[in-house]
RNA sequence: GCCGAGGUAGCUCAGUUGGCAGAGCACAGCCCUGAAAAGGCUGGUGUCGACAGUUCGAUUCUGUCCCUCGGCA
């Protein structure tokens, strides 16, 4: 009632506060928790656009799959970084760095605050800590060495890895071939042992000032989601959506195509096993997917953990997220220039007499 | 009631010619610097249905009982 009303500045002056100070929202969480419908509510509050932070939603034409916003969602929210490339086109976290960068300069511009969201933690690391500045993958050097791994095995390439690269074998089980194979790809091509690059780069570049958002939630209940989630995806078609990507020619080995919900359907639609052992292994891997994340997110630097009830409505969610970004606004001396246009009124306990403490 | 098969990890089962049991799945923990929804590592004490017998020792052999499934009545 007695609001103080956000003095609103004008955009040109947010535009340069933002610039300068580089707030970044940025919203983790496993896969099924509900991170996109929270998301959509605190950057409609803020009148801002969502950056998704997903290594799948690239992708067009992979829309059932990769749980990717909808039309509809989209018309609420403007969503950036999916769509940007067609499943035969490489992509990787440094694209997505580079990408996500301009979108945060470009609404810092505009005097809005970016909301990143996703469940992708390499991107959202390599966003907010930065990548070494070393080269991608060259997929033609590593086509040469998968087929030096098919003629003579993973035990030569990390004898091979040992002696060019000892720190990184000694890192690396010999197992990990993705891994192993990426460090004698970047020594071949550049002469030099990917573990110094990493040593040297230590994820220490820190472009913005982010608040890192958690969400979590109990786990059986998380499963309970996921496998819900799965059942959803294949009332919308996942099957049909699957059949069509391998119609036009993306193959089951592409990077994309390898994703959740796409490797398990192409393997029933290709007969190797039947439709119910396809939705037995998709929701098993699901669950394992989001084990990893969280296991991931556990380790980001400064991350706050928000709790999520399993059948909470998002925007009360939205509110305790939205609590914690005024209060990080507010820490930044940036609470005065929120711009609220639509004021679901979050419980605001302390920010009002902390401001400038 | 009779005949047959079986009762071993949360589930499906393997196994021990008698020496305190094991795979897959499930589940848990972890690693990660341009494929990351990818890739990789680690974790198994469970009245081996119950009771009794034989034996230095039984989950393994014998007997009785209980339960499940199938067939016959």
């Amino acid at each position: 009632m007695a609001e103080k009303t956000p003095i609103m500045m004008s955009q040109e002056e947010r535009s340069v506060t933002y610039s300068q100070i580089k707030p970044v929202v940025v919203i983790v969480g496993p896969t099924a928790i509900g991170k996109s419908r929270i998301a959509i509510h605190v950057a409609k509050a803020w009148g801002t656009e969502i950056l998704t932070a997903d290594s799948t939603q690239v992708y067009r034409g992979m829309d059932i799959g990769t749980d990717k916003p909808t039309a509809a969602d989209h018309a609420e929210v403007p969503h950036r970084l999916i769509n940007i490339v067609d499943p035969d086109q490489p992509f990787n976290a440094g694209e997505f760095r580079r990408l996500a960068v301009q979108e945060i300069e470009r609404l810092h511009r505009n005097g809005l605050l970016p909301i990143v969201v996703g469940g992708t933690g390499l991107y959202v690391r390599a966003l907010l800590s930065g990548l070494w500045p070393g080269p991608p993958v060259d997929w033609t050097l590593r086509r040469k060495l998968e087929a030096e791994v098919a003629a003579g095995g993973m035990e030569g390439m990390f004898a091979e890895l040992q002696q060019v690269d000892p720190e990184s074998a000694n890192r690396l089980h010999p197992h990990d071939r993705v891994k192993v194979l990426r460090a004698l790809e970047v020594y071949r091509q550049t002469g030099l042992p990917l573990s110094k690059a990493h040593r040297q780069h230590g994820f220490q570049e820190q472009p913005f000032q982010a608040l890192v958002l958690g969400l979590t939630m109990e786990r059986s209940a998380l499963y309970r989601r996921i496998e819900d989630r799965v059942e959803v995806e294949l009332a919308k078609g996942l099957v049909d959506e699957t059949r069509r990507l391998l119609g036009e020619g993306y193959s089951r080995q592409s990077v994309p195509m390898k994703s959740l919900g796409y490797r398990q359907m192409a393997g029933y639609i290709e007969g190797e096993y039947p439709f119910d052992e396809a939705v037995r292994r998709l929701k098993r891997d699901t669950r394992h997917f989001a084990k990893r994340q969280m296991t991931w997110f556990r380790k980001e630097p400064n991350l706050v953990w928000i709790e999520v009830a399993p059948h909470e409505s998002p925007d009360v969610g939205a509110q305790r997220v939205s609590l914690h970004i005024d209060q990080f606004m507010s820490g930044l001396h940036l609470s005065r220039v929120s711009v609220r246009p639509m004021l679901s009124r979050v419980p605001q306990a302390q920010s009002g007499s902390q401001v400038g403490a």
